[in-house]
RNA sequence: GUGGGUGUGGCCUAGUGGUUAAGGCGUCAGGUUGUGGCCCUGAAGAUCGAGGGUUCAAAUCCCUCCACUCACCCCA
C-alpha cells in the first residue's frame, strides 16, 4: 500500500476547519496590521538559503531538500519563509516603496527531520516581515501582532520570551566573553555543548542538561554586552511593550537558531507541557539583506507553525467554526421523478442554495437515512404523486414536519 | 542522526503459540405500499504494518525494514 512519505501527512476534510480558521485569522490580523500577502516559489537557489540563514545551522547543514535540478542548478525546498521574502524584497526593488515594507505568507516548510509530535518533514508556516526600518515601533508592532494573532485564535495559556542577542559591534565581545566562562568549566560540559563551544556558542544558553543548566544560570547575559545603540533599542522596545500592556518575560537563555538575527529575538510558548515548546518566533535581522547582497536593511520579523496552532487550539479545547451550513437534500423516487430532481438541483444550485442531490436507486428511507447522516437542514421529496401535480414535499429534517408546496414556490420558501 | 515505546477491518479495542481472529463505533441494507434520527435484525469490511526466520502449528517468539509515537538534537 503506497503512504505518504514520511513525515508528511494528508490534511483531511474533517481538519479543514482548523486550517481555514487559522488561516482566516492570519489575513485578519495582517489586514489590521497593513501587512500584504506575498507567494514565493516553493524551491529557490540552495545558496539564498546557505547565505542566509548561516552554513553553520541545523537546518542548512543537515535538514535541506536540496538536489540538482535537470538544467544541473542546486535547488532547495523551502526551509524557512524569511531568505525568500527577502530576495523578493531585493529583487523586485522594494526598497523604492514606504519603508518598511510589511509581507506576510503562508506556506509549506520543508525540513529533513525525525518526524514528532509537532514535527513534520512538510510542515506550514504563517509568517510576516517588516522591512526596511530599524525603529523598535517596529519591533513592538511585530510582537504585538502576533501576541494579538493568537489570542484571536483564543489561545490564552501563552508567554512571551524576550532578548536581545545585540548586533554586529557589540555581538562578538559578548561571544568571547560567553566562550572564556564556558571554557573554565568545558570538563563539566556534556558532549553537545562542548561541541556548541566551538561551533555555535550562543546555543549553549539552550542546553536542557540537569548539568549544563547550572553554568546557564550563571552565565554572562548577552543584555550586559550590548553596545550604546542595541541597549538602546532594547530599552525601548521594554519601554513600548510596557506601554501597551504586553506581558512579557526577558529570558537571557533565549537564542534562535537561525544566525541572521541581531538585537531582538522573541518567542512565544504554550504553558502547558509537552511536545514542541515554541509555537512563533521571530526577531530582528538587520544583516540579512546585505548578506544577500542589497543595500543594507534593517528588517524584523516573525513566524508560527500552523500545525503547532492547531495542536494548541485542540489541546485547550477550543473548536474552529463549521466551513458550511447543511442546507438542502434531494430525494426522488422513480425515473421522472428523478428527472425533476435533476432540474430542480440545478436551478437551486443557481439560486444560491447549497444541494446534495440523491443519486443511484436507492429507497425513500436510505435516501432520507443519508439526509440525515449528512445533517441536512431540509430534504425535498419527490415522487410520481408531486411530479402528476408539480409540487415537492419539503421536510424540515430538525423539526419533524413537513409541507407539500408548489415547485415554483420553493426557492423563495427556502430564501425567505 | 541517537535511544525507548507502539503497529489487529475506516476508527477504538479483545485476543501472548493450537480449530473458520472476537466485540464496539461507523458504513450499507432490511424491520410489508413513499419518510431519517431511537430500537431490533442482517451484510460488507482484516492475507493481524511489510518481508524473512523458528516451529507440526505464529496476530502471539526472533531478525530486518517501514510507519507512528516519546525523549534527545534542532526548530515552527
Amino acid at each position: 500500500m503506497y503512504q505518504a512519505p514520511r513525515g508528511t501527512v494528508d490534511i483531511l476534510p474533517e481538519e479543514q476547519v482548523y486550517w481555514r480558521y487559522v488561516e482566516q485569522k492570519a489575513a485578519a490580523i495582517c489586514s489590521l496590521y497593513g501587512y500584504e500577502r506575498i507567494d514565493t516559489p516553493t524551491f529557490e537557489n540552495t545558496k539564498l538559503f546557505a547565505r542566509g540563514i548561516g552554513d553553520g545551522t541545523d537546518i542548512v547543514e543537515k535538514e535541506m531538500y536540496s538536489f540538482k535540478d535537470k538544467g544541473d542548478n542546486d535547488i532547495t525546498l523551502r526551509p524557512e519563509g524569511t531568505a525568500s521574502i527577502c530576495r523578493a524584497y531585493i529583487e523586485h526593488g522594494m526598497a523604492n516603496l514606504p519603508q518598511p515594507v510589511k509581507l506576510y505568507y503562508l506556506t509549506s516548510i520543508f525540513r529533513y527531520e525525525r518526524p514528532q509530535a509537532g514535527r513534520l518533514r512538510e510542515h506550514h508556516q504563517f509568517g510576516y516581515e517588516a522591512i526596511g526600518d530599524a525603529d523598535p515601533v517596529v519591533d513592538t508592532e511585530v510582537i504585538e501582532m502576533a501576541w494579538r494573532f493568537f489570542q484571536s485564535l483564543g489561545l490564552e495559556k501563552l508567554s512571551l520570551l524576550i532578548n536581545s542577542i545585540g548586533c554586529k559591534e557589540c555581538r562578538p565581545n559578548y561571544l568571547e566573553t560567553l566562550r572564556k566562562y564556558y571554557q573554565r568549566h568545558s570538563d563539566n560540559l556534556c558532549k553537545d555543548c562542548r561541541t556548541r563551544l566551538e561551533r555555535n556558542t550562543l546555543r549553549l544558553l539552550d542546553c536542557k542538561q540537569s548539568n549544563c543548566r547550572q553554568f546557564v544560570n550563571n552565565a554572562p547575559k548577552s543584555i550586559d554586552y550590548l553596545c550604546e545603540d542595541c541597549g538602546q533599542h532594547f530599552n525601548l522596545l521594554q519601554k513600548y511593550l510596557d506601554k501597551i500592556c504586553l506581558p512579557y518575560s526577558v529570558n537571557h537563555k533565549l537564542v534562535r537558531g537561525l544566525d541572521y538575527y541581531t538585537r531582538t529575538v522573541f518567542e512565544i510558548q504554550p504553558e502547558l507541557e509537552g511536545g514542541q515548546s515554541t509555537i512563533g518566533g521571530g526577531g530582528r535581522y538587520d544583516n540579512l539583506i546585505s548578506e544577500l547582497e542589497g543595500k543594507p536593511t534593517p528588517a524584523v520579523g516573525f513566524a508560527t507553525g500552523i500545525e503547532r496552532i492547531i495542536l494548541n487550539l485542540k489541546r485547550e479545547g477550543i473548536a474552529a467554526p463549521a466551513l458550511y451550513e447543511p442546507s438542502v437534500f434531494i430525494a426522488s423516487m422513480g425515473d421522472n421523478a428523478r428527472e425533476t430532481a435533476v432540474k430542480l438541483s440545478s436551478d437551486l444550485r443557481n439560486a444560491g442554495i447549497g444541494v446534495v442531490q440523491s443519486t443511484g436507486t436507492k429507497s425513500l428511507k436510505a435516501q432520507l437515512r443519508q439526509a440525515n447522516n449528512l445533517q441536512m437542514q431540509y430534504a425535498v421529496i419527490i415522487g410520481d404523486e408531486e411530479v402528476a401535480s408539480q409540487t415537492v414535499i419539503l421536510k424540515d429534517m430538525a423539526g419533524n414536519s413537513q409541507e407539500n408546496l408548489p415547485v415554483d414556490c420553493l426557492i423563495d420558501k427556502l430564501k425567505g
